[in-house]
DNA sequence: CGTCAAGTTGAACAGTATCAACTGATGTGG
DNA sequence: CCACATCAGTTGATACTGTTCAACTTGACG
């Protein structure tokens, strides 16, 4: 019962589903099937026929695609809320990445056929697929004029404020991460008092690495680097932003 | 009258309209305004407000972004029968790019309002759209793994194949392509009489840097060794490719 | 023909990748 | 509960791909 409001709520929210009535909201809940992942459990794999597309509710997944000679590319990582392998449900052919959970999941499902339906009984929801593909496209050419003309550094930087900002609205708020003034080497900067934000972000430098198309070794040498100066702070499959201004900076036009 | 004729041929024939009633088609075509561009004109803006959607019915335009500190990144070609402006009308925000006619073109526009009326009266119109962005996604995705994780100089035999292909269906008239068993090593090779399909490019290098994010310089080097070898032959703004085999075998997996 | 845009090519340089060796954390089973 | 295996991360040395800058050639077009 409890539960079941809970879905509501979360499917009103969710991207594909805003602006419908309760009504609505009744009928997808009805056609959907309810499914689990565990750590590092497999949602599905690149080149299997798509049959279904999720919408996360409780976790994170990572969506991955795998080049032919073995190396891996990031696409993103999928929050609460958010929608994936409908690209695939709708051109009627194969996933083209491989859906992982980074944490113990919960998920909804629906299957080509369900959608159909419900995109019909609910155009609404048709023109939500459409806005919400639409929102893919900016942001993958984005990306693709960023691997075409910007450097390492400022790439990393970017995916850093892109996924503080992703993550972020879910957990805010940090007493201290104190003023650890690392360094004091140098370059005197550190942040200052209301400035730190202290988001953190849970990724390791192998999953930046394939976030930004660089090597895991570049990122860590800038990591360390930008640890140095003050600018973050990080430890294992985690990366505090202590000055995200300074990031900013580097992810816009100065050097 | 006859031209009205042709107008439908290409509606019926574009990804958009694919499946629509004579009836259908007429509608859709009563709610276009026409356009004609010359050479070089742009047609929009990047940052512009988005107020049209287009289908391009003759000639040629580029899809081009600008970055913020005047680099320039191409999109994609947008050859007759393709539709492009229809992110950002659906997004209701700004172009995301800019686009200029590389030949003189004709072309169809429609408005939001124009859009969602024949989307609401011709529903079929609406999974072709999402079909169409899923399409989209799936090769901006492809591309992104592309600068990722593949060197320039393979990058811009995908390049190349991608855009025989592409203008390909119009211009074809093939002999063979006959089996040349790439090795023999020695730089003895040469296009034998059948084989050289000769699809024929019209592209700077510039816009092929563009295209694959490397400097023009690069690919005019790289596009010397290949006329050296026998790969393509090349002058200004055209690139004819002799020998698709080997090309694809450079943007495939071997080295 | 002269002019301008597109293309070519060399030389020096810079940014990253690659490889290898090492350090610490994490967690596991005897 | 400790020893060990494992995994994430760090850092140096080195190599190489591709960029940058500059000078030059070629071809198109009025």
């Amino acid at each position: 019962m409890d539960e079941r409001e809970r879905l509501f709520q979360l499917l009103a929210e969710a991207e594909f589903f805003t602006g419908l009535e309760r009504r609505g909201l009744e009928r997808v809940l009805e056609e959907a099937r309810q499914k689990r992942l565990e750590r590092q459990e497999i949602c599905f794999r690149q080149d299997e026929p798509a049959t279904l597309l999720y919408l996360l509710t409780e976790g994170r997944v990572k969506l991955t695609q795998l080049t032919p000679d073995g190396r891996q590319v990031l696409m993103r990582f999928v929050e609460p809320g958010e929608v994936f392998g409908g690209i695939a449900l709708f051109t009627q052919e194969e996933y083209p990445v491989t859906a992982e959970a980074v944490e113990r999941c919960r998920l909804l499902a629906w299957d080509g056929a369900a959608m159909q339906r419900l995109m019909e009984k609910e155009p609404k929801i048709a023109l939500n697929v459409i806005q919400h593909l639409a929102e893919l496209v900016k942001n993958l050419q984005d990306r693709v004029r960023e691997l075409s003309t910007e450097r390492v550094e400022r790439r990393i930087a970017r995916a850093l404020l892109r996924l503080a900002a992703q993550a972020g609205p879910a957990a805010e708020g940090e007493a201290s991460a104190g003023r650890l003034p690392t360094g004091s080497g140098g370059t005197g900067r550190r942040p200052e008092s209301g400035e730190a934000m202290g988001a953190v972000i849970h990724v390791s430098r192998q999953d930046l690495g394939e976030l930004t198309g660089a090597t895991l070794y570049t990122v860590s040498r800038t990591l360390s680097r930008w640890e140095s100066e003050g600018l973050v702070e990080s430890g294992r499959e985690r990366i505090t932003i202590l000055d995200p201004r300074a990031l900013a900076a580097i992810a816009e036009d100065e050097t």
